[in-house]
DNA sequence: ATCATAATGAGAGTAAGTCTCATTTACACC
DNA sequence: GGTGTAAATGAGACTTACTCTCATTATGAT
């Protein structure tokens, strides 16, 4: 598995674009002026966003569209869908657009902040979860590793 | 961070009953028949299951009755909601009535399944994410690490 | 046994997310 | 720049996992 490290320049927004539409094209789908601003609003969040944030963010977008678009991103290996965060899925950019990470999930806000380990801890993570899966016929993609506890703001109420 | 490790002897049915029994008096619940026949047909699943799941292996509990009762269980630190296999929850006993361990979720059919990483690679875990928890005034509870991909069964077609 | 309180269950209600379909937009070709 | 075709859009209906309500029942303490 090679992938972004957190030591790795970001993207600029100009090859971030480049890159998503040409993920678009490789799965025969257009980068519309609203999967533009889509993309932008989720760029400008900086952290893991819910369909409300986006919203916000991007007033104007159609809720039934943003959610249809969310899908064709995640299908097209653009978005990742995060589950770990109560009742509503947040979404951000998949690798290798975002450097490989973590998250900090608050049980109390559902709230997630993203968190770099060492690659070292991630290599030996990798061989584990090889080795369990290789015992099970699973066929390995990509792990999640997250921490749950009570963010900064939860925590001092 | 103290845990049951995969190399301790199990839980037995009769023990377990007994830890969930005190686990609810000290929140002030009841161990009711309901409750009993719920906690036996997560046991006999032994893979984290759906409420479907539950209400095939033990007919006649009332669907609201067992998703209130999940919530109870949960809450009381009984079981574990896991939000990783798609548009349903999988419950499983929590830590420390079944050992700490990591899931193989299959992104096709989303099923779940229990793996267990040595102590080793556990405690450097919880090192590293104990260290960037601190960074950002984040109080740890608990770790998850899913490995998605897809399962044996679904690999094949 | 009695009592106070918690638990139950059938069904109504909620809300995140999906589907439908008439209209609009984007791209390929000329 | 026009034209045609297939994909994208968006308003709203729809689905569904889950929660809430409340009249009834079970539970455990005395
Ligand atoms: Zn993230
Ligand atoms: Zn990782
Ligand atoms: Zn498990
Ligand atoms: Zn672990």
């Amino acid at each position: 598995m090679t992938r972004r490290r957190n030591t790795d320049p970001p993207l600029s927004t100009s090859d971030l674009h480049a890159a998503v539409s040409q993920r678009l094209a490789r799965h025969d789908h257009r980068y519309t002026q609203g999967r533009r601003r889509l993309v932008e609003a989720i760029l400008e969040a900086g952290q893991p966003v819910t369909l409300p944030e986006i919203v916000v963010v991007a007033p104007g977008l159609a809720p039934s569209s943003v959610y249809r678009n969310l899908d064709v991103l995640e299908r097209s290996g653009v978005v990742n869908r995060i589950t770990s965060g109560g009742d509503r899925a947040h979404f951000e950019f998949a690798e290798p657009l975002m450097s490989h990470h973590h998250h900090l999930v608050c049980v109390d806000c559902g709230s997630i902040e993203d968190v770099f380990l060492d690659d070292e801890l991630e290599a030996s993570v990798d061989r584990s979860l090889a080795e369990v899966a290789g015992q099970a016929g699973f066929t390995p993609l990509r792990h999640s590793l997250d921490l749950h506890g009570r963010c900064a703001g939860c925590e001092s109420d």
